[in-house]
DNA sequence: AGACCGTATTGGTCTAGACCGCTTCAATCG
DNA sequence: CGATTGAAGCGGTCTAGACCAATACGGTCT
């Protein structure tokens, strides 16, 4: 016996949850540590075992509950919309767009988006839902000039990509693309509801316009791991 | 004060151990635990919670040692060879052979190499360090008819790369890649010297030979995130 | 029926104390 | 001088008990 008890505990409800349906209740960290023989802690170290795995997710005051993962998947030729992904996927996607803004480009941006000094971008921070749950920041920047207007223009819930498309008749395509998994940043953590500083999934990615042949968007995305399951599948098409 | 002891301990360490040399060592627990006036558990809860961001190492019977992460970039014109990135981030690398066999080919890695029923593939299993630390388990598995002899032409401890370039006159490149982050099989655990099953970067990369046109190879590797700070950058190079 | 409020439950945090296995390193023995 | 041993120090685990904040729910009051 030398694996730890709360490991051993972890697996054993790795292999129930694996049987119940996603979003259904554990026992109490109390009711545990009772049904198995030992402390709280100990029961409480086991689900935050199984939370480090994202099988499940807690919530104060609550419970903790079987977690519904969904994979977001990102190809080469991928439906550039973000909630065709997650309707893809089986779940329900919303937008929440936070703020609108037209700002000076910083130097990174100016850089990434081929800009002059005083060249300005479009700002667009949104917040993302899948099944109505908090699960991703999306900052997008687009250089000013192409989307004049673009208040209005995206008015009703359309997509951005919709409304570039329709309204602006660009036709971006993924043009750079960056991923790893690190500590978001407190403001970030903050507007996901979420205290404690997480690790996430962090994409950076930029389109650009075939017509114009230049670049129209840089777009960072900071992902919940426990709700998003971000992979990048770069098979070629053949 | 609404937020935890143990988090305000750990954002304390952590701006400490931003201005310390990579692998010295922090405070034992029990020390930190009395230099700040709480218990030993909280103390361990703010360095759990810094090993969670993937700033420390623990080594038991040992201390808490600043974690030394090494950028692991796979971009579209990568060298192909591993070492060689290991190499260009600053850091040592090492490569050792774990098992080198001829199987038969199981029905998904037939369909990724387009094989036939009864066509066989090498299996090469590796352990990678990075600077002496067990970072990294490679699995390839290639078309066999392609390496004829390969466990000749691997003696001396050349890179799979070079000797798929030189001895088979095969040129590699990359045709698929898939990435996330997953818990480890526990296989793959121990032999990393692991012990509780570890949140992992998963990537799996296929590569094609140009010359025959036909898929070489296909490797799945399993990345320890505290050693390897893997990021897919996609930038086209223009 | 709807708005309000209190109470039980849940996870979140913290303390004090204990034992274990492993690593390290100095002291000792051959 | 080299090899072995032992003790000290380290992280890893576990227990018992306690209080807090947030939630959920039932009951009450309007």
């Amino acid at each position: 016996m030398t694996i730890p008890t709360y490991l051993k505990l972890a697996d054993e409800l790795e292999s129930e949850i694996s049987k119940m349906n996603a979003n259904s209740r554990l026992a109490s960290e109390k009711d545990l540590a009772v049904l198995h023989g030992v402390n709280r802690l100990t029961a409480r170290a086991a689900v935050q075992e199984l939370e480090r795995r994202y099988l499940v997710r807690r919530r104060p005051g609550s419970g903790t509950f079987v977690s519904d993962r969904v994979e977001f998947r990102i190809t080469p030729n991928s439906p550039p919309s973000w909630s065709e992904v997650i309707r893809l996927s089986g779940a329900t996607p919303r937008t929440e767009t936070l703020s609108l803004r037209t700002v000076r480009a910083v130097p990174w941006l100016r850089e990434a988006l081929h800009l002059a000094a005083d060249d300005r971008v479009v700002h667009l921070r949104r917040l993302r839902y899948v099944n109505e749950e908090a699960a991703c920041i999306a900052d997008t920047f687009l250089a000013a000039d192409l989307v004049p207007d673009l208040r209005a223009n995206l008015k009703s819930n359309e997509s951005l990509h919709k409304v570039l498309t329709e309204n602006y008749k660009l036709d971006p395509y993924r043009a750079e693309l960056k991923m790893d998994v690190e500590v978001a940043p407190s403001d970030i953590a903050s507007l996901l509801g979420l205290g404690t500083r997480p690790m996430m999934f962090h994409v950076v990615a930029r389109s650009d316009t075939r017509r114009l042949k230049r670049p129209l968007q840089m777009t960072t995305t900071w992902n919940r791991p426990d709700i998003l399951r971000v992979v990048i599948d770069l098979s070629e098409s053949s």
